[in-house]
DNA sequence: AAAATATTTGACCATTTGGTCAGGTTATAT
DNA sequence: ATATAACCTGACCAAATGGTCAAATATTTT
């Protein structure tokens, strides 16, 4: 109709085409996201998206194409808060501080966004077949880094030895991983009841406190 | 035919009924736990777990009916281990004996039963639909009286102040699961290769350290 | 040995699924 | 103003899926 039309021009609230792509995209990646947590690349479905969009199904292809493609799409964009969160890793020379900003980034991160942490496990659980080369690339050249770094800290007496400087690591994504993967779990021996956000941050010094004392420093 | 039988039974390999029942929900449960692990309840078909199984699909239906209480029968059977395991934590008064068995318990159950740790993990990731009366009755239970082992630890100062309790316990399980659910991640940073048994053992004494430390006792 | 009971399995079915497409609407460039 | 390009979506389809069933086979009981 005509009518809509300058309706919504008169009130200025007509959405570019550029705009429309955006933020369509981004409805359906937080969507996708949520659904692909719940059950996994082959346990979502396209309508289940569709719903929590609230857009008919057709629209989810028309922007993405194929499931699997879409699915991609929230891997790579979980992607890149991950490994702002790793950045903080190197930003210290101190393990004490490194290690502490770290697991706090996590720690972060798993209270921000959940659903991704929860779409990383499920891929990873699978076997990773969507993230096998970045894996063995990215993921592999920035633990390198990180396990050059234990072990200098090591070698300088820094901290103690701890074998092989992997463990320590998949110690602190792991623990703080459990917070977002299995958030549910949580609730419940929690008697139930959400974590707060005072209670999360009293976990995350705790967790901060427990990886320090674990490499033998003090907090 | 009737020759088979009689060659059947010459060679006294007939299989009684009660074995058959028996051999062929267990080939199904096994590989039912392979298949939940990789695709989750909903991405796993019974296609699949009868291909596995390498019977025909009406089979799986004729001893379990529907996949979904296939999917419990297998939750179930693995709640069995994962209760074994966690009564090694109570067998010991001294938190160094206590935490040393159950993190090395947690460890072995993780090396041994990998997919069962899977669709565990899985199941609550999805936000355990089917295992919430587990969780909020039997786990709750355990979980309580192990935070006041810790909380009595603590008061008799043989372990650092460590906030919640839970927060250590959380720790702990996530660190020993990680090794089984992330296994093809800790393969992919492992330059490729599978953990040998050797190599296994070295982890699991390293996470008991890490641990043991952590809570400040000196391995 | 025959009746009764349990196992096995291919054929079948209703429903769900990822994906397509035509025809419509809306924004933008000319 | 009109043409063009992008957005939108209900209707549709082939393939896959969980599950059923009847008929065949095997074991156990009588």
């Amino acid at each position: 109709m005509d009518n809509k039309k300058v309706l919504v021009r008169a009130r200025g609230i007509t959405r570019s085409k550029e705009r429309i792509r955006e933020e369509n995209e981004l409805i359906i990646l937080i969507a996708a996201e949520k659904v692909f947590a719940k059950h996994g690349l082959k346990g979502s479905t396209t309508k289940q998206i569709a719903d929590m969009a609230k857009l008919p199904k057709s629209n989810i292809h028309y922007y993405f194409h194929t499931k699997l493609n879409l699915y991609r799409c929230v891997l790579e964009s979980i992607l890149v808060d991950w490994m702002r969160a790793a950045d903080t890793f190197n930003k210290f020379d101190e393990p004490r501080e490194a290690l502490k900003y770290y697991v706090g980034a996590k720690m972060n991160l798993s209270r921000t966004r959940p659903f991704g942490s929860k779409v990383w496990a499920n891929e990873i659980i699978s076997g990773a077949p969507e993230m096998e080369e970045v894996l063995s690339s990215r993921l592999k050249q920035w633990v390198d880094t990180c396990v050059s770094s234990i072990n200098r800290w090591v070698e300088l007496k820094k901290i103690v030895n701890v074998g092989d400087a992997h463990t320590l690591l998949y110690m602190i994504w792991a623990t703080t991983q459990h917070y977002a993967d299995f958030d549910y779990q949580v609730m419940i021996l929690n008697n139930g009841k959400e974590l707060t956000d005072s209670e999360f941050e009293e976990k995350k010094q705790q967790v901060i406190d427990l990886v320090l004392r674990s490499v033998g420093l003090n907090p």
